[in-house]
DNA sequence: ATGAAAGCGCTAACAC
DNA sequence: GTGTTAGCGCTTTCAT
């Protein structure tokens, strides 16, 4: 096994030559090769102390020669932390967490953070596990996203979190969800789902049509009593009422969109536009109406919501409410690190805004 | 605020409100008011140790009412292994990395592992850092995915990689890329690229195409040239030959393969099937066949690579090969981490095949 | 079954 | 400038 003794190195005789003999070259190892202290050593190494040029030489070339890098968790243990934050969603596959997860990765590497991922698949119990391993970790950050469930066991859960995670000097960054009340230490990145879901609406009011489905509304979910919300707020504005049975319940996939297009359109009901709850959802309502032959824009106006790539790809090219995903996973990662400095901006929400694309036509039909 | 008080520690006071004085209890804490030693709370910890069930229970209260977690940090310190694995990616954003690293996050939580992710953008600079920090890690296993150049540059940089990463104990994955050669200390799990263009093309064939474009070959990546090599092989088991004029060279995205069509259209050569590159490069495919008014399969039949959702939404449903990502994300893990068990098994090819869709009509027009 | 002591690799006070 | 001395929080002999 590896084996190794300061001063007199001497390496342990390889058995086979297979499993080899891990043993990473310490700061003792460069001290002695290059003739120093430990400290000395250390000092190059944290660069933020004066050190004789001849001498960091050759430190630095003892480093090399023994291909030395410092061992993180060391490091770790006596600072205060981690240089890590972590990122923790339901599923990476999702395009939508993907395009977050990419800002947060890009901000937490210019922050040079590195960034752990961990996937729950909405299990309340695995999100649970991941944060006690980040408390294990002591994560700077930790990074929660997707809408949340808007019911008190959830909001006892998550302070409970909040706490448990300041207590090892970890924050914890809700992105797309509601705050958790004052006091809580936690950030808050969202985005505005209400003003999206009325400004589409309002496209929509504005293009000619009266009665418009909802589809997919997901109940005692943030994100859509939000977009329901502002679905609402535009028919009231112009003195219109969303019609109830126009609201169907589902879940945001694709396949309850092609599902559910196909039971709105069996029951016979009364529409000249879909607002899709997600862009996924979307994506199966264009295939079940191009299937009963019904044709987007000019029987139908379809509308989603997210802006995922998909929307370019489905034909017609899809109207959707454009949501700054990466922005999100930046701006999370950067108030979480610096929220001493920015101790006024805990909360902030994020602008979206329409995208009109070949799915719906211009107003004035 | 978190305070605790073991022995005889004293606190720092807290100078303001804000800014909590970040304080999580050790060993030392819990095992003071348990009572007992540090090392009887390290034993109840790891549980791989015989200790009275009344003192266990006891050491479990004070845990609790401490709200105590372990420092990774310490423990890593100590023991060898970091429990973790990195996930190295040009783009998270790509829906083909984006399952890959769902397969690896998988495994990686199976096995009792973290997951890191880091991504490169591409860029050989941020290949070399990243590496250079798993290593201050001590990460179990370090896997790189995606297609590499196949020039002596990449394979020895990669070589050296792995023997850097062998020497700290880490494990080098390449995943979706060819083998370094005999001797070097990487665990490869590639896929069969080469088999997937063959039964494609021959599928093509069979269906009574002659001229089959190939859009997007990428000359120097593995990928491509494998898949070049498939599509090749099929048409000359049938005496054919590919014509040279018919292969575009181009790069995997959705912009290449719309504005590859256009030149494939204008240049007035004659094909009646296109075989992207990849799913996305049929994604601009289909978009500008549309706009040119070919139909699809009627007038030209189109097929891809990969396998990803996009291949679902697009109209006409993509005929593609089906890659198995998250299988290859599984198998990468475990590869690595029970390389001792499985000594013979560091170079695995997974098996693809092709999907029929509606881009492509069934043999026998 | 439990405690005492010695590190793991590194950094940070203190000396000189 | 550079070396010496203490730990950081945990695990792990070695005693008892």
């Amino acid at each position: 096994m590896a084996k190794r003794t300061a001063t007199v190195k001497q390496h342990s005789v390889p058995s086979a030559d297979t499993s080899p003999a891990k043993d990473a070259s310490t700061v003792r190892d460069v001290a002695a090769r290059a003739g120093v202290s430990a400290s000395t050593v250390s000092r190059v190494l944290g660069g933020t102390y004066p050190v004789a040029a001849s001498t960091r030489a050759r430190v630095l070339k003892a480093m090399r020669e023994l291909d030395y890098v410092v061992n993180a968790h060391a490091r770790a243990l006596g600072g205060a932390t981690n240089k890590t934050v972590a990122f923790v969603v339901d599923d990476v596959t999702g395009p939508f967490y993907a395009h977050i997860a990419r800002g947060v990765e890009e901000q937490a590497s210019a922050e040079g953070r590195l960034c752990m991922l961990c996937t729950t698949h909405g299990d309340p119990q695995r999100v649970l596990a991941v944060v006690e391993t980040m408390r294990e970790q002591r994560a700077d950050a930790v990074i929660v996203v997707g809408g949340a469930w808007e019911d008190k066991a959830y909001q006892d859960r998550m302070t409970h979190f909040a706490h448990a995670l300041d207590r090892v000097g970890s924050r914890l960054v809700l992105v797309g969800r509601p705050p958790l009340g004052p006091g809580v230490p936690a950030t808050v990145v969202d985005y505005d789902n209400e003003g999206g879901a009325f400004a589409m609406t309002s496209h929509l009011i504005a293009s000619g049509h009266q009665r418009i489905a909802y589809l997919g509304r997901v109940p005692g979910l943030s994100t859509s009593s939000q977009r329901i919300s502002g679905f609402t707020r535009a028919h009231e504005l112009l003195g219109l009422t969303p019609h109830p049975k126009l609201i169907l319940d589902g879940v945001y996939s694709r396949s309850y969109g092609y599902q559910g297009t196909r039971e709105l359109l069996a029951s016979g009901a009364e529409f000249t536009a879909i607002f899709a709850g997600t862009d996924m959802v979307a994506a199966g309502t264009l295939q079940a109406l191009r299937e009963a032959g019904v044709r987007v824009p000019d029987d139908v106006a379809v509308v989603g919501y997210d802006d995922i790539p998909v929307a370019m790809d489905v034909f017609p090219s899809l109207t959707t409410v454009n949501i700054p995903h990466e922005e999100l996973g930046r701006t999370a990662v950067r108030l979480a690190l610096h929220r001493d400095e920015l101790p006024d901006s805990q909360h902030v929400v994020l602008g979206t805004h329409i995208v009109v694309r070949g799915s719906t036509r211009r107003p004035g039909r």
